[in-house]
DNA sequence: GAGTGTGAAATTGTTCACAGCG
DNA sequence: CGCTGTGAACAATTTCACACTC
């Protein structure tokens, strides 16, 4: 398959969210003008997306709701599931470790680490949060899809390495570094900071437009 | 001043952590390619992005740490606080409302507001819980300059637009909907369902490239 | 007629390469 | 001599326009 942009997987992310909103309002037919104004693009933009996959849609219709999520799913790779290890049981892994949304989308906790010895052994929604100590001899027992990395900035980078090391390719960063590793590894960054710095600078600058 | 692309503000604020960093390290200078390095960009990259603005380097040498720092806050409007209401009092709401270092960086928390009677009243880390209904009157009193949506995904596009009514510009959403809101506002979306999704397209895919 | 699929055009964003300065 | 600043070349992405199908 031909190289795909980012943006446009983000895009499909977005409009899978929407289908599913479709299927719950009992829509079953959507066309690619719908899709886009609830899905952050333009009509010509989602023709395009989808293009890249193929031809999904009835000329003079639109796309059929159930199958064009299906298919996305799909593309996606959401049709099976995720075992995910999450670093950090402050108050994003407990935020993660709470909410359910994840695992009904296939991306399910197998485990919690924190360094710090009060908070190793405690349960947090129903997993005892592990030793860090533990880590690499976890992952040699059951490999993990993704590693979660929601500790302060500082130790973030080492675990990253330590996380290459014991064979994870995808990493979703909240630390507020950008972290170096190799190409075949993907890093999904959550920044809020950045986040809050961007809407500043909007606030500043867009009375200037 | 000309337009400036949204991926240069992003790439400036990743900048401005680094030189905070450096800063902690006592550096002084510090060159376009050591910034491009830990900055997830390229030394031309660097370069080009803070042309936009002004040149603060001097040739042969690099930059001066302190100076560009305090330049970068400058541009992205960090020399002042900014009042940010929470809609949400759950897991993310409670996140937000116990990290210091949003305050740290100017963004201080006004208020929480919930629907949920069990949750308004409650103290939630020295702020007790508004209801949602008192949203409008307590923005006509002390304006705010973001807000950040921390609710489910249904009651987000209804809150988006009293917000936007109560006049709000600038929008922090969590919630796993594309918001549509007027031009003048501003929206930055955090949607941890959809970097999970990207996630799991670059697991699949990344073998055949 | 309504709406998709898609090359081609326009735009936007990134990289290059080198002149110019400290 | 090293490193910035920047126009010019290049690459990627988005938008357009229209042929085609239902």
């Amino acid at each position: 398959m031909a190289h795909v942009a980012l943006s446009t997987v983000r895009r499909l992310s977005l409009y899978l969210q929407f289908l599913e909103e479709c299927t719950r309002d009992g829509l079953t037919t959507v066309s690619s003008r719908a899709l886009a104004e609830r899905g952050g693009s333009t009509p010509a933009q989602v023709r395009k997306d989808l293009s890249f996959f193929g031809s999904f849609g009835k000329r003079g219709i639109g796309y059929p709701v159930r199958e064009l999520a299906e298919r996305i799913r799909a593309i996606l790779g959401l049709g099976r599931r995720y075992r995910v290890v999450v670093i950090g049981a402050g108050r994003i892994g407990s935020a993660l470790a709470s909410y359910p949304g994840f695992a009904d989308r296939g991306f399910a906790i197998d485990a919690i680490y924190d360094v710090d010895p009060a908070k190793v052994g405690r349960a947090l929604d129903g997993r005892v949060v592990r030793d860090i100590a533990h880590l690499e001899d976890d992952l040699r027992r059951t490999a993990a899809d993704v590693a979660v990395i929601g500790t302060p900035a500082e130790p973030a980078q080492e675990l990253a390495d330590r996380l290459v090391a014991a064979g994870i390719r995808a990493i979703l960063n909240f630390a507020s570094v950008t972290l170096v590793v190799p190409p075949a590894v993907t890093v999904a960054n959550v920044n809020m900071a950045l986040e809050f710095e961007t809407l500043a600078f909007a606030l500043n600058w867009d009375g200037d437009r």
